[in-house]
DNA sequence: CTATCATTAACGAACGTTAATTCACGCCCA
DNA sequence: TGGGCGTGAATTAACGTTCGTTAATGATAG
């Protein structure tokens, strides 16, 4: 039996479940669920495996604290957009610029939704539903039907997130495309451009 | 040694590659790449896993060729609508009404092209670029500069093409969204929408 | 002393893959 | 016409690895 190697640090336990957490974010956004073993993550903090157990009592309640927490600020920075007290088409600016720029600054953000939504099963759907997009979304279709009344606020929303989020899901793409000159957008472009088309589309007449 | 139980049909040949194909796409497609085994593809074509390797060399090689089958069709139909020979604004309502239609109707498309984005190494992401996206992209950014001289076609392409996936993106996640009505839209409904939305802004004289 | 948090060892299952074997078919030569 | 024979495609058995998880144990702080 091995006596010293105890001794790194048995130190008085530190955020130990906080890093954990954090780490769990990167990876699982980064390779997915299956793409991440308990050994890689507990790993990734100088730790063995058994020693997670510790702090979750498996995979996948480790895997569900990590989506929660990586949809938490994100979900609370939007909401507050949503819930101030300026001018319709300002907030609805403003709404955008945010999710443009939460969606570029917090990969991960949208990386964990995205596989969420091709590999959650119900009750991981129904979090995300319920405890994060239901949140935003109704707020933000009540202000839809604000600028323009009778429109679809629903599908719009969704269209609206689509625009937002679609160049960053090509981020990786990009290198790979053929003959095009530059790529990349800032999120401030993305904003406006989706800004400039939803405006356009709120203030006309067309039925 | 067993003698029978070979008998079952070690029949002409048939076409069994083909079905190993349909059926990869359909298990990939519906869990990943992690998500499925070899064993359970074979087993859906009713095979034991061994035989797999006498029509592909691994799984890497699968899956592959799995994503290439998947985005065949699609990608040619797109492109067919992209050189009709008909006027700009009507070429455009014809793609987005075909996108939308393919991107309902054939799921496994988008959900392994959104699989290859998050997953997808250099030599995948290559091939997703090179032989799938950029023969679509490319002529349908000439078509938004047709359209509208000088506008920002690589973003918005991909905005377009986000707007049209979201909702589908997002449908299994419908059931748990609080509240809301209904939450079904067709793909023609999708289309029309993404079309004003952008026909409104190709025909805008705001810069 | 006890609770907390770490360790190493190990289990059983599933994974991708290889090896050895068997069967059925198509072809060439007598 | 028919008999060996090679090839293709399937089987079972088994390999080494990795996985999630548990057990037993040790060190340390209050």
């Amino acid at each position: 039996m091995p006596r010293e190697a105890y001794g790194v640090p048995p130190v008085p336990a530190e955020d130990t479940k906080g890093r954990l957490l954090a780490t769990a974010i990167d990876l699982f956004s980064e390779k997915g669920y299956n793409g991440v073993s308990v050994r890689d993550i507990a790993a990734a903090v100088g730790l063995s495996a058994p020693a997670l157990y510790n702090h979750f009592p498996n995979k996948k309640a480790l895997y569900q604290a990590a989506v929660a927490a990586a949809f938490e600020g994100p979900a609370q920075r939007l909401l507050a957009d949503l819930q101030a007290d300026t001018p319709a088409p300002e907030r609805l600016r403003r709404f955008l610029h945010t999710a443009a720029r939460e969606i570029r600054q917090i990969p991960a953000f949208c990386r964990l939704m995205d596989r969420e939504l091709l590999d959650g099963d119900d009750e991981r759907l129904g979090f995300l539903g319920e405890a994060v997009f239901s949140p935003i979304q109704q707020p933000f279709m009540a202000l839809l039907e604000e600028l323009r009344p009778g429109c679809d606020a629903f599908l719009l929303s969704e269209m609206i997130f689509g625009m937002l989020k679609q160049h960053d899901d090509m981020l990786a793409l990009c290198g790979h495309l053929a003959g095009t000159g530059d790529t990349h957008r800032s999120p401030e472009q993305i904003a406006e451009l989706a800004f400039t088309l939803v405006q356009g589309y709120l203030q006309g007449d067309a039925a």
